[in-house]
DNA sequence: CGACCACCAGTTTTT
DNA sequence: CTGGTGGTCG
């Protein structure tokens, strides 16, 4: 299909600075792949001096694989195509030497920084988890304001503040000591080098000659500041984004970039995508009129030339249990009366709670089902285990990883021996593991515990050896994992057998991804160990991410997870005050946010939308009766079928429903 | 080293 | 209230 006329202008606006308003399905992605190939095969611009920024490795993975699919791999060799950690990554690499670090670095995610904020603020916070989140939300908004500890410091109005700003000071010199960063640190670091030093700014700007930012209302300061340095004085470069799609205002996106733009590049051209091919006339009517409830710096209307469509419809349940009841039954009567697959209906949610009941409700009735997001992949202990035997392998200072798992699988190493090596390691200022290995350590302990201690060191330096043979770093690793006996660990304390498989199953996963990126292929390079761990910790494995199977299942996720994704029919669950918009927003007055969450789930349907709510809800301990919510009074009423609300109606409606379902069922099954 | 009990948290989450 | 986790005791 052709580019629209706007499309086509955001594809050949070429000189100079570009912002796209991209409203929800739009084309975007589709606009920033046909202006890399447009800036490649028309305009001269060589792929190498060419990067395209996301914010998840899936939608940069996405935007690789279509970028390939229009222009043909050979084109798009040497284009950058990462997220902005990625980048920050690779200019820290490069500059490894201006930064005064050492190679090998380790890369903390939230877990492992809490961690150490967590023993560094001992003496002072006793563990304290409320407040260890809120030094730790703290100092992440000081790295995202590029503010560092003397800086944050001296600003601190309360004594609160100025208790923080040292635990950050202690975090930061801490973090150097382990020759460690944090995600923040891959933004902060290039953008007060570029800021800086001017040689190394125009490599950078030399090297990246055309910019692309897509989600661009997702920036924060300290990213928006790293694009500016990057673009420099040409300015040449395209953002694509959309102000009613920003929510995730509560981890730091500042929105306002969209309208900084304007004041700091006044030549900014801007480009607004209105056409929407996603959802029918009805469902983009009731999203602008929800949004127009919000104040807008650039005003925006979405059009769709599709059909009108079905109304919205919203339904009750008479408590939560019976909400979902109702969404499964609709699923299933559509499934069986329409042959609508499974896979075409999602259910939106605003908490990750709320999925147990529909899930519970699902597996009942044996209706296949996908969940996305919930506990991750690199959140679970094993794989935090064995993520903290490469990282020490890499980066033998890293003190985080050493803790986690010098005695684990256990090998009777307790608190008092790694506290000993801890002072010893103070004495001598050097790291655990060094300190570990030390003979003064012989002195301190006893025998057995002395003898323990050295042969943990011994199979991590004679794994480190080995691994520095690239060939051989992969089978050294599994002869590692054998040594520890950790297959063995994970029978013996896993709740049950299951359990067990599932997390070596997990094991052996990561296993299979880390010789896959050591070994390298067709499009990739090998990599060194201390890059494999790097891109891990970042999440950014090369080609298959976990998403595997994927047959006729409902759809569950929650409504920021389902920004960018679109289906025939969506289900928007717990339409109440108090879930959404949540009852904190309320509290805070930050219900803006809340609607454009509201609106991003609304513009996911593509063809139907229904509202569900419940008359009554269970919530820590007592029965609420949640009003529905504001947003459903905000849209359009004569596009809104709200149900009859008589209870003895609804149950006789209910009945017939289920008996018709239940001999369909009946029918379809013999 | 495993079972049980007490205690805590309860919005969204990527890198 | 409920589910998950961490610590302790047998």
């Amino acid at each position: 299909m052709l580019l629209n006329p706007r499309q086509q202008e955001a594809v050949r606006a070429i000189t100079g600075p570009v912002l796209v308003l991209a409203g929800a399905g739009s084309g975007k992605t589709r606009v920033i792949t046909e202006k890399i190939a447009h800036l490649i095969t028309r305009c001269g611009y060589p792929a190498k001096h060419i990067a395209a920024v996301t914010f998840t490795n899936k939608a940069a993975k996405e935007m690789k694989e279509r970028v390939g699919q229009t222009l043909g791999r050979e084109y798009t060799r040497g284009l950058t195509v990462s997220t902005f950690h990625t980048l920050g990554l690779t200019i820290i690499k490069k500059e490894v030497t201006q930064l005064n670090m050492k190679a090998g670095f380790s890369l903390f995610d939230d877990q492992d920084s809490l961690a150490l904020l967590n023993a560094l603020t001992e003496p002072e916070l006793d563990g304290d988890k409320e407040l260890l989140k809120r030094l730790q939300h703290k100092i992440g908004q000081w790295k995202n304001a590029m503010l560092l500890p003397d800086q944050a410091l001296a600003q601190a109005q309360t004594d609160d503040d100025k208790l923080f700003a040292e635990f950050y000071r202690r975090y930061q010199q801490n973090m150097r000591a382990c020759n460690a960063l944090d995600f923040d640190d891959l933004i902060l670091l290039p953008t007060l080098l570029l800021r800086t030093n001017e040689a190394v700014r125009q490599r950078w700007q030399q090297k990246f000659q055309y910019l692309l930012v897509d989600e661009y209302q997702d920036t924060n300061t300290s990213q928006y500041e790293l694009v500016r340095l990057l673009v420099g004085d040409q300015a040449n470069f395209t953002v694509v984004g959309d102000d009613d799609q920003s929510i995730y205002s509560w981890r730091g996106a500042q929105p306002q970039n969209l309208a900084l733009l304007q004041r700091d590049f006044p030549q900014l051209q801007v480009i607004k995508l209105e056409q929407n091919y996603r959802s029918h006339g009805r469902i983009l009517k009731a999203a602008n009129i929800l949004i127009e409830n919000n104040p807008h710096v650039f005003e925006k209307k979405l059009f769709s030339e599709m059909e009108y469509g079905v109304p919205l419809r919203v339904i009750y349940g008479r408590n939560e249990e019976h909400e979902a009841e109702r969404v499964i039954a609709e699923i299933v009567r559509r499934r069986f009366l329409e042959r609508t697959p499974y896979s075409q209906f999602a259910l939106l949610y605003r908490g990750n709670h709320q999925a147990r009941i529909f899930e519970k409700a699902l597996i009942a009735n044996r209706i296949p089902y996908r969940m996305t997001g919930g506990q991750s992949f690199f959140a679970r202990a094993e794989i935090k285990d064995m993520m903290a035997y490469l990282r020490l392998l890499v980066n033998p200072t890293d003190d985080t990883a050493f803790i986690r798992i010098i005695n684990c699988p256990k090998r009777g190493i307790g608190p008092n021996t790694v506290e000993r090596i801890g002072e010893l390691a103070h004495e001598l200022h050097t790291g655990l593991l060094e300190a570990a290995n030390h003979q003064a350590l012989k002195t301190r302990l006893g025998a057995r515990e002395f003898q323990s201690v050295q042969y943990f060191c011994q199979l991590i330096q004679r794994c480190a050896r080995r691994c520095d043979h690239q060939p051989e770093a992969a089978s050294a690793l599994f002869d590692l994992l054998k040594t520890i006996g950790y297959e063995e660990w994970l029978y013996e304390t896993s709740p049950s057998v299951s359990a067990a498989e599932m997390r070596w199953k997990n094991i052996n996963e990561l296993m299979r991804w880390v010789s896959d990126m050591l070994k390298g292929d067709a499009e990739h390079e090998p990599l060194s160990l201390a890059d494999t761990v790097a891109k891990l910790c970042l999440r950014d494995m090369m080609s298959r991410q976990e998403e595997a199977e994927q047959g006729d299942q409902v759809q569950l996720m929650t409504l920021h997870a389902s920004k960018g994704l679109e289906f025939p029919h969506v289900f928007m669950v717990g339409m109440e005050e108090g879930l959404l918009p949540h009852q904190s927003s309320i509290d805070e007055n930050m219900v803006e946010e809340e609607r454009r969450l509201a609106y991003v789930g609304i513009t996911r349907a593509q063809q139907s939308l229904t509202f569900t709510m419940a008359k009554e809800r269970r919530q820590y301990g007592d029965t609420l009766r949640p009003e529905p919510s504001r947003f459903l009074f905000e849209l359009p009423q004569d596009d809104l079928e709200w149900e009859e609300q008589t209870i003895a109606t609804e149950a006789q409606q209910e009945q017939t429903r289920l008996s018709g379902i239940a001999l369909l069922r009946k029918a379809m099954e013999d």
